[in-house]
DNA sequence: TTTTTTCTGCAAGTAATTTGCAATTCGCAT
DNA sequence: ATGCGAATTGCAAATTACTTGCAGAAAAAA
């Protein structure tokens, strides 16, 4: 538990319960709006605040534990940077996020940079669409 | 102006001064949040409301004249439908928007549809990243 | 024209997020 | 252990971006 402790303490931030709390939340819960992660700490810990989960969230990305997204519409979700590891498609219809590997978009990415000089943020990548299961219904 | 009009009439929508302006604007200015097409519309028409804005902006997406996305932060952005036939490359750094077209992505495209039955929605395509510029700033 | 129906402006209403501020709590230094 | 100063929290009010209800204005149909 030192570790977890120290994580937050070499960034420089302090150590309250609410913080661990909402990193912790952001963790478990993958993808995760504001209010979801605030759902989830107040199902342990009833008191704790809104803007106190807004005011981690965005605390714990300047330290780049964390990282938001937009996908779809207006929210932001966010996610752990260890998550950083795939793709979000993100359904238009039934608004879930699948995930496939950043491999998957490999080759494109390089394109972009060959031929526009476009570095792509893999961890800002949100692909917009249709997911299966919404495909099979219509 | 007669064709001008038509396009408005056969989608069973009312040629009201307003509605054309936005229109015209959002072609205009090729992406554009609904406050900046206020703003050009304004330009040359001031009393125009906001709201009506925003209703046309959706009405005129109902018939599938315009879209929207969400590129980066909160607002939506909207351009013609027209334009529609390149990605959007979004600079998080300058919030410019380069164009790529569209079979840049392609066989990644298609990748997403064989392995994971995820449909790509390319005229929402927004990718994000840094451009060339402020990549070499930095 | 007159009628019907859609659209517009205005004001009030939401939803999501931010901010000011006083009270609390954390972590360092006694 | 205790105290101090700075960071953090909770709360309420503020902001931002967008939506909605409604009455009157303006298109299109008759």
């Amino acid at each position: 538990m030192v570790d977890k402790n120290q994580e937050l303490r070499d960034k420089g931030l302090r150590l309250t319960p609410q913080r661990q709390l909402v990193l912790q939340a952001v963790r478990e819960l993958g993808h995760a709006t504001p209010e979801e992660v605030a759902e989830k700490v107040r199902s342990t810990h009833p008191g704790i605040n809104l803007s106190t989960v807004y005011r981690n969230l965005e605390t714990l990305e300047n330290v780049g534990l964390v990282q938001h997204t937009h996908l779809g519409h207006g929210g932001a979700t966010y996610h752990a940077a260890e998550e950083l590891t795939h793709l979000h498609l993100v359904c238009g219809k039934c608004g879930s996020v699948g995930d496939a590997p950043i491999e998957t978009a490999a080759s494109f990415v390089n394109t972009l940079i060959d031929e526009y000089g476009f570095k792509t943020d893999v961890t800002h990548f949100a692909i917009y669409g249709t997911c299966e299961s919404c495909t099979a219904k219509s």
